[in-house]
DNA sequence: ATGGTCGCTAAGCGA
């Protein structure tokens, strides 16, 4: 049983490539959970043993060869972890475990969201009718749920206006579009669920996770967009201190394009 | 307005 748990959520894009920065991470900021998107890494090959080394003995993964993934990473207990197929197209978008935060088990679930490709358009683009068909299977499930819960991950939305820098310029670019937006809000809603992240900081004030590796000095452009999402359902949203993205990873040596996402959790009634 | 860069895996796809 934690009193306190920091979960992040990271999109490594390629987890082995990036075991250095994944390190730095857990060494500098001492996660609970790391929920990883984007491993690229098929189970055999997850580079566990670096992560037990580190004190980080709790490890579930789901991953594929050269394609998505997910992981979480983990110093408490994962219990019952569950890997949930969306689309009937074999994908690794998904993990979930249950982490006890004072004596009340959360379940924790880590998403990466199909990107959607270039066309906005479901008629003319497979992969932006398979990112809507996600959505909507995400939020018939989310239906169903009961008790505390937690969903983080690389969502591939940016919401709102100041989730992206120039909502004008993006309305017709796939990740910002109306139709994604409400779909996620959708999702988001079936759930109960709380964007913490905007609980804590203003929806008025710019806020990014992902700027794109083509950019000539990324934080010089700031061409951001707000991907990554730590939502909680209420009760667990009410123990919620602190969130924070970690723009300065996105300058670290051999960077992955997206930044973690952090956030901490204090149990409020715990007494000893 | 266009092309710009990555990672995987070995030319092209996905992001």
């Amino acid at each position: 049983m934690s009193e306190r748990l920091k979960i992040v959520s990271w999109n490594i894009n390629s987890v082995r490539l990036r075991l250095p920065i994944v390190e730095k991470l857990l060494l500098d900021y001492a996660p609970d959970v790391l929920c990883l998107q984007e491993t690229k890494c098929p189970d055999g090959s997850f580079p566990t043993a670096a992560f037990n080394k580190l004190g980080y003995r709790h490890v579930a993964m789901h991953g594929q060869k050269g394609y998505h993934g997910v992981a979480l990473i983990s110093r408490v207990p994962l219990g019952d972890v569950e890997c949930k197929e969306f689309c009937e197209m074999g994908d690794t978008r998904h993990i979930a475990a249950t982490v006890e935060l004072g004596e009340v088990p959360v379940r924790l679930h880590n998403f990466y969201v199909p990107a959607g490709g270039d066309v906005p358009d479901p008629e003319v683009n497979d992969k932006f009718a398979h990112k809507l068909k996600f959505l909507d299977e995400m939020e018939a499930w989310f239906g169903g749920f009961s008790g505390e819960s937690i969903v983080v991950g690389d969502l591939n939305i940016a919401p709102h206006e100041n989730d992206v820098w120039s909502h004008k310029q993006l309305l017709r670019v796939v990740s910002h579009t109306p139709l994604e937006c409400e779909r996620l809000a959708s999702v988001q809603a079936a759930g109960k669920y709380v964007d913490v992240v905007r609980q804590q900081i203003p929806e008025s004030e710019k806020l990014y996770s992902w700027w794109s590796y083509r950019a000539k000095d990324w934080s010089k452009a700031d061409k951001g967009r707000r991907l990554d999402h730590i939502w909680m359902t209420a009760g667990t949203a009410a123990q919620c201190r602190h969130v924070e993205v970690l723009r300065d990873a996105r300058g670290w040596e051999k960077p992955s394009d997206h930044a973690p996402v952090v956030s901490v959790l204090e149990a409020a009634d715990f007494s000893g």
